[in-house]
DNA sequence: AACTCAACCTGGCGGC
DNA sequence: TGCCGCCAGGTTGAGT
């Protein structure tokens, strides 16, 4: 379910959290999905802590202290939920409340000396840890394209991706081999920030759209990151209220509903690669 | 090689 | 406490 920025926010807030806590032990329910065989994915977590957490694209990597790396990929419905006392943080899919820990959905629970505990939930089972070390590290690396805010990020990179592919900008946008972290959500308002239809072929757009498309990528995760995500839940309180940050999306999820461009139309919506897309018959070109 | 699409899994919601 | 079909912010392998 989270993408970039989503993801992005999870991590830093457990950044400042959990690093150098130490771990007493991990539990993994059966449902769990875990890449690695069990046994030894709870061997390289106990009594280890992570040093760091890093982010590419949606997969956030936990540093372990054994110079291994904890891979954890929210997919759909993932949620990382860390609880120490009244002070719960949680970051990723925000349904269901977080009244109870753990509730029907946790799939592993990690326990820190302190008695802070850091939830994984999951409803659909997409999501997954795996443990690997530098070399797998680097092999996963390896297969996402650049981030829009990464500075080597560079118009003649975005450009390269687009020209002579036959796809919609909107399924170009959101290919992770060559940009990192874009997802459904993202790619639709892109698109809409560019004011071009996410239909259009890749390969027809002129100079001028690719580069209005390139600005609005980067502007579009940037501006998204600064507010924490979308439908970042922040939790203070146990007893608190869910405070789901309100959605600044303009044009996702929002079909019949007026454009919020002053000279916009009506948002239509219309499948591509598969996914949901929604766009300003009026003002995206 | 490039592209599309169903599949993975589970719950919520709208329509009947 | 109705039932059914559709949809869901991701990735990937099989098929064309």
């Amino acid at each position: 379910m989270p993408e970039l920025p989503e993801v992005e926010t999870i991590k830093q807030d457990l950044k400042e959290r959990i690093v150098n806590k130490q771990i007493t032990s991990v539990l993994l329910s059966k449902k769990a999905i875990i890449k690695n065989k069990r046994i030894d994915f709870i061997k390289e977590i106990k009594n280890n802590k992570f040093t760091d957490i890093l982010r590419i694209g949606k997969l956030i990597i936990f540093v372990l202290a054994s110079k291994k790396y904890m891979l954890v990929h929210l997919k759909m419905t993932g949620q990382l939920i860390y609880q120490q006392g009244k002070d719960i943080i949680a970051g990723g899919h925000p349904e269901p409340d977080l009244e109870k820990l753990p509730n029907k959905f946790t799939r592993i629970i990690f326990e820190f000396k302190n008695g802070s505990k850091l939830y994984f939930n999951d409803i659909r089972r997409f999501g997954y840890m795996q443990i690997v070390d530098e070399v797998g590290l680097n092999e996963i690396k390896n297969k996402f394209g650049l981030e829009p805010i990464d500075k080597k990020f560079t118009f003649e990179y975005f450009q390269k991706i687009f020209e002579n592919k036959n796809k919609s900008i909107k399924v170009a946008l959101m290919d992770q081999d060559k940009i990192a972290g874009i997802g459904n959500i993202y790619a639709s308002e892109i698109c809409f920030e560019a004011k071009i239809k996410p239909a259009r072929k890749a390969k027809n757009l002129s100079i001028k759209e690719l580069k209005a498309l390139y600005l609005a990528s980067k502007k579009v995760l940037q501006v998204a990151i600064k507010n924490r995500g979308t439908t970042f839940s922040d939790y203070v309180d146990a007893t608190g209220h869910a405070g789901y940050n309100i959605s600044f999306l303009k044009v996702y999820d929002r079909k019949g509903m007026k454009c919020k461009r002053r000279d916009g139309g009506i948002i239509n919506k219309i499948i591509l690669g598969g996914r949901g897309s929604f766009y300003c018959p009026k003002c995206q070109k």
